[in-house]
DNA sequence: CCTACCGATCGGTAGG
DNA sequence: CCTACCGATCGGTAGG
């Protein structure tokens, strides 16, 4: 499966209960919900079969192993961030803008993810077998300081926020997937999602002025592709 | 054992190396090690005792169970600073300076500690016997949205960052404890913990002009008391 | 702090 | 998608 038609995929699960989706998509919604509470090891595959209401050898039918089914959840949560941030980074316009520009896409990613990723940390990629999301991982990081080098670079940003970047978005997106878990109310996340970018661009760029001028630039893009359709 | 025995009994452990420490505490090193490493479900008691160099049966000597040594861990990585924030919250002085203190306190806390605390996830919580650590955890972001919320009603913090205070310490202290583990230079340490500090206060603050000031208070702050003894 | 050992549960397979 | 079952590993106990 590629990333796009995850992704694609996804779109059409959204429209649906997960009481409705194909019985594979209903073991990798348990088994998230499941990791993200007890954790991958805390999780049994009795746990998640009982969940969706078959039983646990069924399960190897849609997955070769338990270690398949997170390696599904990995590549949402890691593989498609890093290829929009990769994109991002080598895009043309200002860093601002382009940092501001993946934050309300990360944000939205997590927020209307139908699964709950807070299962997937950074510690399961030792796992042997993972290491291609350990890469993918890197590679997001990678990408996101080369934006805010280029902001650095500008003079848009301060020099000593460099290194906190990644880690204050991880944090951010990790509260964004968790409170989506209870606001279902549309209007209230994007605006959640917005406030978000701005603290983080408030903490980042040396003129104060610039941020009021990026968001409303986002704002101007997002009415043009929302009448565009 | 007390907030207070613990604190001064960590203090003892830092000037030696783990190998010298007493076996209880030995355990405590590699359970915080390998539970941060592979989860507390993926880190098993054979594990730990094999890392500490005794038979597994050895470890009930110490601890009447595994989720007892757990307990110990999440003492340290959630009572304490639960405990500190809500004394901060109570104090006299401006919002934005007990806040910036808080936080200096919080990256020195985490940045010295000679265990590694990046297993201490919030969904352990969920396992029944360990309520008590819920009940801290609600209470240290309670401390800290508290000091915030007297951040804005005396005009010093932005009114829509309140929510994400919590979420960006916790990531921010994250990662204190995981560059901990490679720099060893306390100066190093000590200008990162700074530069964190400044980084939440320029999301936070309406006036750019207070972090100046209230950073060259801290720094007047720590010259008193380092000279003092 | 050790050896010997317990029942329970784990991920996964065989065969329909 | 099921029943029946596998060897391995789990946290913890008995008794010295």
């Amino acid at each position: 499966m590629t990333n796009d038609e995850r992704v694609a995929h996804l779109r059409v699960l959204r429209a649906l209960p997960p009481a409705a989706w194909p019985t594979r998509d209903r073991i990798l919604y348990e088994a998230a919900r499941l990791i993200a509470a007890k954790g991958y090891h805390g999780a049994s595959t009795r746990d998640i079969t009982e969940a969706v209401g078959i039983r646990q050898p069924s399960m190897f039918n849609h997955f070769a192993s338990k270690q398949a089914i997170l390696a599904e959840l990995l590549a949402l949560d890691l593989s498609i961030p890093a290829a929009r941030a990769d994109e991002l980074s080598r895009a043309e316009g200002r860093p601002v803008a382009r940092l501001h520009q993946y934050m309300l896409w990360d944000f939205e990613w997590y927020g209307e993810m139908p699964l709950d990723l807070r299962g997937m940390q950074e510690e399961l990629l030792v796992e042997p077998g993972l290491e291609t999301f350990r890469a993918d991982l890197e590679a997001w990081k990678k990408a996101i300081n080369r934006i805010v080098r280029q902001g650095v670079a500008a003079g848009e940003f301060e020099k000593d926020a460099v290194g906190l970047v990644t880690t204050v978005l991880t944090g951010i997106s990790w509260e964004i997937v968790r409170t989506a878990q209870f606001t279902r109310d549309p209007r209230t996340a994007a605006k959640q999602r917005k406030g978000a970018a701005l603290f983080v661009l408030r903490a980042l760029v040396t003129d104060p002025s610039d941020i009021a001028a990026v968001a409303v630039a986002a704002d101007d893009t997002t009415r043009r592709t929302t009448t565009a359709h």
